[in-house]
DNA sequence: GTATACCCTGACTA
DNA sequence: ATAGTCAGGGTAT
């Protein structure tokens, strides 16, 4: 501003961040659904504007948004050394780290996050990017890119909950649709909800988000991680309890989810881990490759 | 409390 | 080619 220079529209900044980052691991982890990597430079609509970010050496090339926004929306602000040997109590938890530095849990938006792990059950990510694509395209406002090419913003809770049900159907969204046309609905009434929930300690926040419809255990724990920085709280997906199981031998892998075997293995997690448990969660869930082979 | 069928789509197999 | 199978999280019974 100071400058002339606009750097909240498409003016371009840099920024070197003070503690490690890994942008390729955090943007692509699987934890977002609206970014995607040009020839070095990764494009996403976040905060309802079209942004762009380049990594280069230790340095951020970004546009599109400021840099305040950058930052916390990249969890730059807090020490990485510091949280990360928090959690590496075994070689196994320090030997992820390692393999994957500078992962980050991207702040998200609470109510983006919520709808985008509501559909994202029973689904994998290339699914789940279009589920949220049609939802945008259906309910969001237009946004014109600085070449000009047209995204959509994600919808506020209250243009989509003038989304009729049928409607949402039409976003592929299949059994969820009611789901999310019912949850849409309390939140649109209710705009207090996300300010309500972060006040909460996690367990009590954890049931509170459980009473949506289409809100379960593994939903509540990645919206409490991802939209609320709760990060003592640990998802577990089929991959998690797989590697939980090889590698603390926890879990049964050769049985279905039960919620006491989903308890269970979060119970430890979180003991074990400690309360940035979450960050744990995603730097195992980064290396799941490595456990791929074999059968448990 | 716990097990099971079902919801819907996409990817894979026969 | 098309039918069948399965993965995946939450809910109702």
């Amino acid at each position: 501003m100071t400058r002339g220079i606009d750097m909240t529209q498409d003016a371009v900044g840099v920024y070197e961040p003070a503690y490690p980052l890994n942008l390729d691991a955090t943007l692509s982890c699987g934890q977002l659904f609206r970014w995607k990597k040009g020839e070095n430079t990764w494009q996403g609509i976040a905060d309802g504007r079209f942004i762009t970010i380049r990594q280069k050496e230790n340095r951020l090339f970004f546009s599109g948004c400021s840099e305040a926004f950058l930052v916390s929306y990249l969890h730059l602000d807090s020490d990485y050394d510091a949280m990360v040997s928090g959690f590496c109590c075994d070689s196994h938890i320090s030997d992820a780290v390692c393999r994957t530095g500078g992962l980050r849990i991207v702040r998200q938006d609470p109510w983006e996050c919520l709808i985008s792990y509501l559909c994202a059950q029973n689904a994998n990510i290339p699914f789940i990017t279009r589920m949220i694509e049609n939802i945008c395209q259906t309910a969001g406002e237009p946004i014109l890119a600085p070449d000009k090419t047209v995204g959509y913003a994600f919808p506020t809770p209250t243009a989509l909950s003038l989304l009729t049900l049928e409607e949402k159907r039409g976003c592929t969204l299949g059994y969820r649709a009611p789901y999310i046309h019912k949850t849409t609905a309390a939140i649109a009434a209710d705009p207090e909800w996300a300010n309500r929930i972060r006040e909460m300690p996690f367990e009590e926040a954890r049931r509170s988000l459980m009473t949506y419809p289409g809100i379960g255990p593994k939903v509540a724990d990645c919206v409490l991680l991802f939209g609320f920085q709760k990060y003592e709280s640990f998802p577990v997906d089929v991959w998690i309890r797989m590697i939980m199981h090889r590698l603390y031998g926890i879990g049964n892998p050769a049985v279905s989810l039960t919620p006491a075997e989903y308890e269970r293995i979060r119970r430890f997690a979180q003991e074990h881990f400690g309360p940035y448990a979450g960050y744990a969660q995603e730097f195992l869930f980064a290396v799941r490759e490595s456990y791929t082979d074999g059968k448990f």
